[in-house]
Order: structure tokens, then sequence, then C-alpha cells
DNA sequence: TCCAAAGTATGAGATATCTCCTATTATTGT
DNA sequence: ACAATAATAGGAGATATCTCATACTTTGGA
């Protein structure tokens, strides 16, 4: 992680101003953070020391069971916040947090912040209209989710993951994320290859026709 | 609706109190009110004049499509809340809600309370952690919904949807929510009644073995 | 360095689920 | 009261997906 001072940080601030969202200034407290791509942005079980903001770039959460399986859980992306339940919640576990590409966040440090932003109404509004928009989403899409073939989700789950045009995660966090079988997960990336929408190199794969897998992700997004 | 005052009233402010919930004496505002079974607590698209806090019984949420197809989103359960969003959020667009069973909510006046409790950071930090529990939770649920077969996952909605014993839920709203089709939801159901788990009574069917969906439910809850 | 564990890869048969088709009831508007 | 529409019901074959078995490769630690 690179933390970005005095003109960069400057940029950013302007670029993708958040003091609409609080009621006092709150740009003096952001720090701007920079991660490379697979930086954990917070450690599973570990309490962060800022609230995040992202701006630039994706993210995973991660979590990992009892019997030490990992799963992916959900994704994070430009404009969501990260650590607003280890703000509000002080026996919440944290999850792990893993960027997909490069990526910029606002860091707003607790040590400083906690108490005002916690009594700040501006936010806290902001914030539940947020995170209550998010439960609606969540809620149509789980809905639906088991509507679809899995070549559908996979391709959708292919362009939340890739970074640039390379796509090249676990098969065996995939299925689980997806809910669906290895040998089957194998089957149908086989059958993109075949069908020249991706080209395996290795231990990873190249989007070949990134438009024919928007179009087999957007049928989920309909109505 | 009926709404339920003097003693009876006070019964259940006293049963189920939620003035930790807020910093300011919130009882003398909250009114009580009664639904019946299929009874609608707001109606899509109308605004509601209340915030609802439900303490027994529980509702579905549904929507309307612009082609008029009518979708089931999800589900209501005692401690959660109804109208946030329209309480934050001006141009949201109302789903309907409509009763499962016998139901009982506070409902919490915006002429008398808005203003008040839009300012109340006790109840926007209570309404945020209660928000971003559900969003986390129903983005797990979705990323394992696919996992399980229908048997699983029919099983947890006739629970979530019976009043008493009795499931009567239309076929073709469940397939929809269910992302499975129709031939094959009947196909399922079926089964249920062959193993003895469900009977048919004409259009509606009766609960005859719980536990066995119980145990079928459970399924989704591991880990 | 080597072993154990995790991850990758593929075949073959079994199930779950879908699509298409065709009847038979409810419900609704006129 | 009648036609039109929506919902229920079930058959049959096609696909998607799962389970099991088996082998090879990479990776992390003793």
């Amino acid at each position: 992680m690179e933390s970005i001072k005095k003109d960069k940080r400057q940029y950013f601030l302007d670029k993708y101003s958040i003091s609409h969202l609080f009621s006092f200034p709150i740009e003096e407290y952001i720090e701007v953070h920079k991660y490379k791509r697979d930086e954990w942005i917070i450690r599973e079980g570990m309490r962060p020391n800022f609230l995040f903001y992202m701006i630039e770039g994706k993210a995973k959460i991660y979590v990992t069971h009892k019997n030490g399986k990992v799963s992916l859980i959900n994704f994070i992306n430009e404009k969501d916040y990260i650590g607003e339940m280890e703000l509000l919640n002080d026996d919440y576990y944290t999850k792990g947090i893993q960027t997909t590409s490069k990526t910029i966040c606002f860091a707003i440090p607790f040590s400083s912040c906690r108490t005002k932003i916690l009594n700040d109404v501006t936010f806290l509004r902001e914030l539940t209209k947020f995170l209550s928009l998010k439960a609606t989403i969540m809620a149509a899409k789980y809905s639906q989710s088991s509507a679809f073939p899995l070549e559908n989700r996979l391709a959708d789950f292919i362009l939340q993951t890739a970074d640039e045009d390379v796509y090249m995660e676990k098969h065996m966090i995939v299925c689980d994320f997806l809910g669906v079988s290895y040998r089957h997960l194998l089957h149908v990336l086989s059958q993109f290859c075949c069908k020249g929408y991706l080209k395996k190199e290795g231990r990873q794969y190249r989007i070949q026709q990134l438009q024919q897998l928007v179009e087999l992700a957007e049928v989920l997004k309909n109505e």
C-alpha cells in the first residue's frame, strides 16, 4: 500500500469529492491509499483503522470458515464503503478484502474521526441510504440468481474479476461462489474457449471477445 | 388494518420495547397496527405515512414490472423495518408489502416524527447497523443460493410463507422467485406429497411433516 | 529435498431442470 | 353469462449440472 500525498492527493480529493457526504470539513482528514492488484486492504479478523471509500478499482470480500475453507462472498466496486460494519459494530467479525486490480481508496482514520462521523447525521443518513439500496439490490439479485445457466453467471463473474483482459481466479473458489460443481465450471470454461470468447494461457485466461461475454452477462440485468 | 389502543397498545409497547433505538421518548408517538393475513401494509407506488417496525408476523415484498408481471422480491420478518427507504429517499419507488399471516407492527408517523428521527444519531446508527448486517447476509445468501437443488430452497420457501401449516402461494410467483421452471416446481411439489411432507388440499397444501421440511431447509444455513 | 495437501484436468454415467406441448380449471372484464 | 386470459396440471425428450473415479501438477512446509 502506498499513501498518496500533496498534489496527487489533492487531485483525487477534487476529482472524487465526497465532502457533500459529511456536515463537517472532512477533506483534511482523508488519506488517499493506493493498492496494487491482489493486495489486502483489510486482513481477515483484524480491526481496520479506517473507514474506506473506494474511488477507483475493485476488490473481493473473503471469509474463512471454521473448517478452514475460504469463501468469496461478494465484490466491492467504485463508490462502495469498506469498514462501515466495523465502524458501527464493536463485535463484528472482520472479513478479508483483497483488491482485484490497481485500486485507490479514500481512508478516513477512526482515530481522529470516529466520534465525529458517528454523530454526523448527514453522513449517517447517506450511509443508511447507500446500505438500504444495496440490501434491496442484493435481495433482487438473490431471488433471480439461480434462474440463469452458469454460462451467464460465469460471464458476469469473469467481467467482475478480470484485470484488464486477464482472468485468473482459482477454480475452487469460483465454483464455491457460483454454487456449481468443479467439473461443470471447467466444462463451461472450455466451451468459452471453443467459442473463442477466452483463450487459455497456462493457468490464466485472456479475454478475446469481450462483447460476447458482456452480452451473456447482460441477460442477468434485464428488468 | 386495525389500530390497537389503550391497554392493549401499552401491552405491546412494553412487551417489545424499542425505546433504546431512539434518543428521545418515542413511545408516545407509536401506533400499534394489526393486520389480517394477506392485507397490504403498503400499496405499491404509494408513499407510506409511517416508518414500520414489525413485531409479530411476517410479510412479502412485491414489485410490478413495466410489462405487468408481478415479482416477489423478499420477505420481512419480526424485528425488520418497513418504509426506511421512503423515510430516507425522496425518490424511491415504493414496493408493495403484503402480510403472510396475522401481523402486528409499530407504526411511527412521518408527520410528527420524520424530522426528529432523521436527526437522531442513536436511531440512525441502529438503522445503519441493521441494514449493513442485512446487506451482508443477503450477499452471502446470494452467493450460495444456486448451490442447492430446488428441494432445499423450496422447503425453505414453504416454511417462510406458510401460515400455520397451510402453504398456498401461487406457483407462477414462486417459480419466478426461486428461478425455476413451472414444470419443475410442480414436479418437486408432487414429490413432497408422495413422500408425505405435504398433503394437497384442492388449491393449497397442508404441511404434514414439518420436521422433514425443516431438515431440508437447514441445509441452506450451514457454515 | 521431498512429501502431503491443494489445485487442475478429464471421462462417463446419473440427476436435476428446462422446453415444448396439450388439457383442464379459475378469474376477470364486458 | 360468456369469452378471454391466467393459472394449474402433467407427459416426453433435450440440456445443464452433479457425482464419482482417476491422474497429473503445483505449492507450502518439515
